[in-house]
DNA sequence: CAGTGGTCTAGACCACTGG
DNA sequence: CAGTGGTCTAGACCACTGG
């Protein structure tokens, strides 16, 4: 194939590396490079692009993490096939998917209240004064999910209700600047339970139904447990997607445990 | 405290910025290095271990995959805290589990079967002759795993089936070579179902009870397809526990996906 | 063998943090 | 402001692949 690359002298968003990482992924998800295929040496690339070796390393190491290209000593680059990666980096929000393919989302909460914390939630977030909001997620008007988030009240000072139907926490934590530090990491359990009588009424399905529930607490970038949430999903209507790898060990999938 | 670094001029194994990132990482896990606490900047790191500050960096990258350390520009690198590195890297496998716990773990097969593959499973392994195998997983001699795994018979020419009882097949397939290259990643959706008749009577628990189910295929480091397999869980028994790092942007956990 | 990616250096400029 | 991490350069040597 013709390399031709867009050395425009439009300014520069960002930096060199990532610009040079977006040219080639868009080549590799545009299928102008196939699978398999070998990319031009990092000197070449480093020529097309006028850029230094590292910088190409750089961005060819960006594509690396999200599993678009692999690379092999003393052979090449190489675009990695698709089943490899088709869920990965594409672990999209469920908003994202959802407007995707034109389904209209819709939060609703159903009640929200202030509260001193029980042991449980004490643990994790702290004795201090907790908020606590339930809401239901629909799709299309079908619900899909039954949410409840704790977070310390303190931090909701100035949300109203409204806000939460508008909003994902994350979003009115992040962009209303309550929070100091960004929030960075959640650890995340699933579970498979029995639909209990109440999410049944809510998410329309039968009582002792399958269903997956997750646990997961948003920590912030020192650390700090800031959010508490909990989900229940439908299981005829939910599944999730994780990718494993590294080295692989066992057949058993990791990350499972046994509970009690 | 007082920053020792071992210029030893014992040969160095591996890249240097490895061996950097180990001794930093022991310092880390040792105690001496505590949360929240800001290590020496680059340059006196370069200068401390007589390294360039590209090679320094490095190392600190790898610590911050690892999830041990995080950088602020203008401030510097932080000592992740601990209740975000807890489960980081520490996915180990349901057998090390077991064997941490002094529980016995054990594999009983059902059944193993050869057959031409349905359209399903051809279009995942490619139409060849297949091999089935099922297996119940126990722990203590209670069962907490149905295990299905399906490949093509002719990477199983020489197993047997007390193979299949000691071994997992990515220990049967790594160690007697016959795959030219090494598993490499696997995608895996995770479901919750009803426990159908057999199931329940196989893992002794009742029928219609929630379990969560795994749909895995595992690829070899050239993206060809060489396993696929399914998992039921009791509910009860067992849950998946992920971390999700990076940009969070979404309340709804990412890797969820609608199904139908 | 020539060519590849993996590692490493010494140096530079910048945006950003804290005081 | 001095000091920090983020980015980038030009150059070097090495281990490794394929023919």
């Amino acid at each position: 194939m013709v390399w031709i690359c867009y050395n425009t002298s439009i300014r520069q968003v960002g930096p060199r590396y990532l610009n040079i990482a977006s040219e080639l992924r868009s080549k590799i998800t545009g299928g102008s490079l196939g699978a398999n295929q070998v990319l031009p040496s990092e000197a070449v690339l480093s020529t097309l692009y006028d850029a230094s070796r590292i910088t190409i390393r750089k961005a060819l190491e960006v594509l690396r993490q999200e599993g678009y290209v692999d690379s092999r000593q003393g052979f090449g680059w190489l675009v990695v096939s698709p089943p490899l990666r088709q869920s990965l980096g594409r672990f999209s929000t469920i908003e994202d998917q959802l407007a995707e393919i034109g389904v209209h989302p819709r939060r609703k909460v159903l009640d929200s209240e202030i509260f001193w914390p029980s042991a449980e939630i004490a643990e994790i977030l702290g004795n201090q004064e907790m908020l606590r909001v339930r809401r239901i997620n629909l799709a299309d008007e079908l619900p899909f999910a039954r949410v409840t988030v704790w977070l310390p009240s303190i931090l909701a000072r100035d949300f109203s209700l409204s806000d939460y139907e508008r909003n994902s926490f994350y979003e009115l934590l992040t962009t209303r600047k309550v929070i100091k530090r960004p929030l960075s990491k959640a650890v995340q359990t699933i579970s498979a339970i029995a639909i209990a009588e109440e999410d049944a009424r809510l998410l329309g399905v039968p009582v002792g139904s399958p269903a997956l529930k997750c646990l997961r607490t948003t920590f912030d970038s020192a650390g700090e447990a800031i959010l508490f949430s909990e989900y229940v999903f439908p299981g005829h209507l939910t599944e999730f997607v994780t990718e494993l790898a590294g080295e692989i060990l066992s057949i058993a999938p990791s990350g499972l445990r046994l509970v009690d």
